[in-house]
RNA sequence: UGGGGCGUAGCCAAGCGGUAAGGCACGGGUCUUUGGAAUCCGCAUGCGUAGGUUCGAAUCCUACCGCCCCAGCCA
């Protein structure tokens, strides 16, 4: 794994730009200066988790500062259960922002301020069309808007009304506060847009003291100016307003100068998308409400809070968040991906243990009655310091159902009747005989097995090609199993005019097995730990679903299966 | 049909006039007491298309094609 959240791709075009931006020495004696700009009004996903790993990663790199800071401006959207589930998950992700946690809301007064002078300099008016007035007003994409009536008013009357807007002597939507720009631009953010509305609603930090509020578009450069923020970063689909943000910049340097840390700048990147899943704050929160999953941290969800609880790393995102880059190109980035930084960190990482998730029975018949014998097996291969552990054996074990096969196919070197295979850590054994029920069911497979090969010990000189994981009967421990594969049976859920996202859910997206046989080791599991569950996956102990004594696993990842592969 | 953005391999993505990095995926070999891991090899005479400029073009010019975004008092 390529280390920190820092020293990502270093030649992407943002941070091209920064070099250029310092060689020209246009930050003057500011430090690079980015932010994190959430509004509060959902939970984070894997996307926001790009966005949160490139500014603060961004910061490491250019021995800069991160702000986090919450775009808290519409009051009727927004709530403090998300600010603290943002917090969060940003400080699970590892993004540090020391001191510098702020709100948009923070500045209301200095931005009421802010658009008083644009009133006195004659560049924003109250207008008193009504919302759909507005709308006809703007024109359309091919034909030019037309002015409103009010926009001539003058700057001693706008001040008084903007005055009176605050004071709350109007009613919501009754009036706002419109830049003077231009009606005839080709660009629909620049026909005088709204800077300001009217709503009485109480706000989840400032309560009632307000009743006007600022619109994204004259609130974030000014806010991003007041921070010293040097590169605001944001989504392509900003890139229209970026001649609007720069008006507000340049409107602030020049007529409240005092207030302006640094002439902000925004630079916008593609933001991410995942085969098998959406991103869409929209389509997750119909997910939730559908009951289609369990709720926002479903380990199913590409939210963070999901990807925490299946059992996800914040390296591993980090990693992926590296690997994937930064353009400015449309793209869908392919969940393999993710799935390798997970696994690749895990190798290395997690303590093996064996468990059966689909068992069948073998009966040791020339195994003397009543004997254990521990089997002492590495915690991680290839690592000496992660230690070893004691695995009892006895006569009596279970391995997976498709680790035997009645009439193997070529290739297949598991357990076959007349055929031997290692058990890991044990003793090799050979299949002879499969019991099956009345209706031809193999419930029980009698085996024999060689003393002379005991693992490490091995004096028989036999090759054996298969081995297999297996747990002694009588030693195991009963656990829960989740395994969880994509939610979607299909790459793009979204594509499909014809079918709803929705109608391409996987219905095998989550498999439960009570009572999987584990050994015995599994009962001293630390919750939050991950494992994995030799041949099988990497498991996550979930905290929130296990109890006392009743572990729960949530499947994080499958382990890479040839074999797989080739029966298709 | 207005404005903006983007097209380099199956998926991401470097490249900025000197002859196509890297990763994932995929295919094959070696090794292996995890069909895991590791390791080696292969994988764009080609950069949306067509012209042009140049000794030389993914990089510059022209035209065309395709995809995405914008008509919230959301962010």
């Amino acid at each position: 794994m390529t280390d920190t959240i820092s020293a990502g791709s270093k030649t992407n075009f943002i941070y091209t730009k920064i070099r250029e931006d310092l060689e020209k020495g246009i930050l003057k004696d500011r430090p690079v200066h980015t932010r994190f700009p959430p509004e509060p009004n959902g939970y984070l996903h894997i996307g926001h988790a790009k966005a949160i790993l490139l500014n603060y990663g961004i910061a490491l790199d250019f021995k800069g500062k991160f702000n986090l800071r919450f775009d808290d401006t519409n009051p009727i959207k927004e709530e403090q259960e998300f600010v603290d589930s943002i917090i969060e998950d940003i400080r699970w992700l590892g993004a540090d922002w020391e001191d510098r946690l702020f709100f948009s809301s923070d500045y209301f007064e200095v931005k009421y301020q802010f658009a008083c002078r644009l009133v006195e300099a004659g560049r924003a008016y109250v207008c008193d069309l009504n919302q759909e007035e507005i709308r006809e007003y703007r024109g359309t994409l091919t034909e030019p808007g037309i002015e409103s009536p009010y926009r001539n008013r003058s700057a001693a009357e706008n001040l008084d009304l903007f005055e009176r807007m605050r004071k709350g002597e109007f009613a919501s939507g009754s009036r706002v506060l419109r830049a003077k720009i231009d009606m005839a631009s080709g660009n629909l953010n620049m026909r005088d847009p709204v800077i300001y509305r009217i709503l009485h609603s109480s706000h989840h930090r400032t309560g009632d003291k307000w009743c006007i509020y600022p619109m994204y578009d004259f609130d974030h450069p000014f806010s991003d100016c007041l921070e010293g923020i040097t590169h605001s970063l944001c989504s392509i689909e900003y890139t229209d307003h970026r001649p609007l943000y720069d008006w507000i910049v340049d409107n602030a340097v020049e007529l409240m100068p005092e207030a302006v840390k640094y002439r902000s700048r925004q630079t916008e990147f593609a933001r991410l998308n995942m085969t098998y899943t959406v991103m869409s704050k929209r389509k997750l929160r119909r997910l939730v409400e559908e009951k289609h999953v369990a709720g926002w941290d479903d380990p199913r969800m590409p939210t963070i809070a999901g990807l925490r609880r299946r059992g996800m790393t914040p390296q591993a995102i980090a990693d992926f968040q590296k690997r994937v880059g930064v353009s400015r190109a449309d793209s869908t980035v392919d969940l393999a991906l993710l799935e390798h930084c997970i696994r690749q960190e895990l190798e290395t990482t997690a303590p093996r243990l064996m468990a059966v998730l689909d068992p069948i029975k073998v009966v040791i018949t020339n195994w003397p009655a009543g004997k254990t014998e521990l089997c002492e097996m590495e915690n991680i291969p290839g690592n000496k310091s992660a230690g070893t552990r004691q695995v009892p054996f006895s006569g009596e074990i279970y391995i997976e159902r498709d680790d035997f096969m009645e009439e193997p196919p070529k290739k297949y070197f598991r357990l076959a009747p007349g055929r031997e295979v290692r058990l890991k850590g044990a003793y090799v054994i050979k299949c002879e005989e499969a019991i099956k029920d009345a209706d031809g069911n193999i419930n029980e497979l009698r085996c024999t097995y060689d003393e002379q090969t005991r693992s490490g010990a091995d004096t028989s000189g036999k090759k054996i090609k298969g081995v297999i994981h297996w747990v002694s009967v009588e030693h195991s421990v009963k656990i829960t199993a989740n395994l969880y594969d994509t939610l979607f049976t299909v790459e793009n859920p979204e594509e499909d005019s014809e079918v709803e996202f929705t109608g391409h859910i996987n219905p095998q997206s989550l498999i439960v097995c009570n009572d999987v046989p584990a050994e015995p080791a599994v009962a001293e599991a630390a919750p939050e730990s991950r494992f994995q569950f030799l041949r099988k996956a990497y498991f996550y102990l979930d905290p929130e679903a296990s109890s006392e004594g009743k572990p729960v696993f949530n499947r994080i990842v499958q382990l890479r299966d040839s074999w797989a592969k080739m029966k298709k």
